[in-house]
DNA sequence: TGTCTAAATTTTGTCCGACAATGTGGATTG
DNA sequence: CAATCCACATTGTCGGACAAAATTTAGACA
């Protein structure tokens, strides 16, 4: 068979959940650790300590480190080892600019594209359990955050958006918000998932396009107004 | 000293070229087989020919291969090994779909933050040497256009930029196109260059934007007249 | 001869141990 | 107290080894 066949072949084979490779052993501990706060920005990740918590070999822990590093979780320095990524203001400002436009382009997208009503519906039952607050926890939040802009991007059916849309990134400035931002705020950012839901759902890309365009300005207002003890170090 | 404070350190230091990481002597090693077309989308990629050809171990190896890999350059399949990614005609257009904001973005922060006149003044010596024509070989070219691209996003200043935009994954079907395309359209490619670069070199943000975008129509004009045989499979 | 099955080979995934290169912190010295 | 230097810890790279899976080859059978 032409190797060509198989090339452009996703990384993972979709709706397997059992794909028990060594590396997203790894990968999936530390990003549960950011989510769950029990790993913080800027903390360093000894290769020792890792191996021991997860039970595997070197080599295959500084595969996966090298596969988060280039999700921009974790940032590598030679001789000097992994940490977790972290972004001060300028960074999440960056980051911010950066993910806007692709995220009116999912949302298009998957106002366009998406045909099925049954994943339109699953999109808003994620929306909702996001508006009804943070009862499940901290770490189940960021998740349906996560799962939230998965499902949108997969509806769009652009297969490169979802390789490129930092959203491994975002994990790290929500998981840093979520500690210092008010109920208020939480309340009006989940509001704003489902007005994105909604209008994906009625199929409307224009509208879908504006209503992540006026999430994104409620972003940048509460990032102006976190105090700076939320970011790591500031310069000078 | 905090380790936060270096947790923000870009994954290469600029103006050094002899970072002599052995992960980085495969990654420049493959794109530039991609770029010269010594190596071609959906070729395999046996560890114990790299290892060979390149002189290093399996372990670094294999972390190289997953670097390249989250750069969408080759993709693994498990138990299969590595290939050269191939776009289909789908891919390729995905790929513009989501490049296009980012460098419409890349283009209006240039033009808006960028304050070097020497700097500019490097961007439109660039286009112009890629408006001179192929004389400088296939490679060279591909080089120069990528170049082009990573000064772009350098002059925005905006350090998530640079992580996201895929550049390495359009050298992929820009070594595609090249074989197949005519110098007409060549041309005309080399010429959306140099508008970019005025505009940007002009300070004009909004003039920048609109030159992308006009980059991109004539990108997809070249792509919807290309025969299927610059192209892998061909699906169905 | 063609095709299907099964063994043999190749390739990949993971682990272990070892050594060199580099960064870090503490002891030494003035 | 500051500067210097050294022992230690951590990382980068290497080689070998074995199990798991895929690919290729060989063989049986119609």
């Amino acid at each position: 068979m032409d190797p060509a066949a198989e090339a452009n072949a996703e990384r993972e084979e979709p709706g397997d959940g059992g794909a028990r490779d060594t590396i997203r052993i790894v990968a999936d501990g530390i990003v549960f650790g950011i989510r769950s706060g029990q790993m913080v920005p800027g903390q360093h990740l000894a290769e020792s300590d890792l191996t021991k918590r997860f039970g595997i070999s070197r080599g295959s822990l500084r595969e996966a480190l090298k596969q988060l590093a280039s999700d921009g979780i974790v940032t590598l320095s030679r001789f000097r080892g992994a940490y977790i990524s972290a972004l001060d203001r300028t960074g999440v400002r960056d980051l911010l600019d950066v993910l806007e436009p692709l995220c009116m382009l999912a949302a298009r997208l998957a106002a366009e594209n998406c045909r099925s009503d049954e994943i339109k519906a699953e999109l808003k039952t994620i929306s909702a359990e996001l508006s009804r607050g943070t009862g499940s926890g901290r770490a189940t939040y960021l998740e349906l955050r996560h799962e939230f802009y998965d499902r949108l991007v997969a509806m769009g059916g652009n297969t490169e958006l979802g390789r490129v849309i930092p959203l491994a990134r975002t994990d790290l400035f929500r998981a840093q918000f979520y500690s210092v931002q008010t109920r208020e705020q939480e309340k009006r950012h989940a509001a704003g998932y489902s007005k994105i839901a909604e209008a994906v759902a009625a199929g409307h890309p224009a509208k879908a396009e504006r209503a992540v365009k006026r999430h994104f300005v409620g972003t940048r207002e509460t990032l102006a107004v976190l105090p700076d003890h939320a970011f790591p170090v500031s310069p000078g």
